[in-house]
DNA sequence: CCTACCGATCGGTAGG
DNA sequence: CCTACCGATCGGTAGG
């Protein structure tokens, strides 16, 4: 109803959203202010209101965003009759894909969660507890049916997240390689650090 | 000339700062208050300005305290007569060893230095490009006498880097494993995963 | 979507 | 080291 449409069939509120992502990135969730958001938006502070009901809203929606992609992945992933190995490669390319495709807010969900205000905070950490859960478990399957090495599941899963996050700096880099060799270049040696 | 150091040998600016980390790394740069500071420290906000210059003097301290340890030590490691794989192995072990002992320095510097202010934001990243890039170099050397995987050095920084960085986690987390069993782990898969 | 404006909080200073 | 206080900026609202 009057909800108009860009040619791009985004909302305004599309729009505030990811120029909001762009900005939490930039300068932190704090420290970036809803006069700056207007001013990129292209309105004046008190009209953002009119779309959203707070700043804190903003994260809220970046966060889950990305957290519902995430779990739809790993429901797919698990339903897959592959080796483990083969799972945890699939993860390890989602994960580099969202990373380069959707950078802006995978990074703010990724950094700047911790402002999320409650009910979604905690909410948002029983989520990430539960991924990070499940996703050990495939390792430990694949230690188990030796195609892993034996080591603690829990460390090999957060070196993956977070070496997989630290695409933050190859996206600031002046050299960058492609990102399909980038995503090469990963798999190689995370996946290759599992394997037996 | 009348500092006063407490019976750690510690003196009230060394309190302020360690307490600043701390604070940092909780609630971010930018969020953190100097109110809130004060009362940790035990005094009124006004009292911190007699021993230190500002909230951004805060952050530079600590930033640069850390970095000056990292080039420390990769001035050392570049003297070693070691393969390249041992001196990866060395840095390695120093950063997990830093991040376990001064966690909340090290979380600050790794997470918040966008927000110095120049010219220490400059020279903070000069510092950090300078670091990787020697880093990168010992890689690039083990993959030259075959004793490393051919691939993209930088890359290979990047996941060790972030990957030691994510310990923030590890030290969040209930069941933790301990520390040196965290360390092993790390080097299985990470120096493993570069292993020819 | 704008003008006008609010109460709260911030980093920091003056003066003792 | 404290009391008292400053100018600036914040997120957000009222009213049109």
């Amino acid at each position: 109803m009057g909800r108009i449409k860009t040619e791009n069939n985004s909302t305004r509120k599309d729009v505030i959203i990811k120029k909001a992502a762009e900005l939490f990135k930039e300068k932190g969730f704090k420290a970036a202010s809803m006069r700056e958001l207007a001013e990129v938006v292209g309105v004046e502070a008190a009209s953002l209101y009119n779309h959203i009901r707070s700043k804190s809203e903003l994260l809220h929606l970046i966060c889950f965003n990305v957290a519902n992609r995430y779990n739809l992945m790993m429901d797919e992933v698990e339903a897959e009759k592959t080796t483990s190995l083969q799972k945890i490669e699939k993860i390890v390319r989602f994960l580099i894909g969202g990373m380069v495709h959707n950078f802006e807010e995978v990074y703010v969900s990724d950094r700047e969660w911790k402002y999320l205000s409650e009910p979604y905070l905690s909410n948002f950490q029983a989520q990430r507890r539960a991924y990070r859960k499940r996703f050990a478990a495939i390792v430990e399957d694949g230690i188990k049916k030796k195609e892993i090495k034996k080591i603690d599941s829990t460390t090999a899963v957060l070196i993956m997240l977070h070496a997989i996050s630290g695409i933050e700096s190859w996206h600031r880099s002046k050299q960058k390689i492609n990102g399909k060799e980038l995503e090469e270049n990963m798999i190689t040696i995370l996946v290759g650090g599992l394997k037996k």
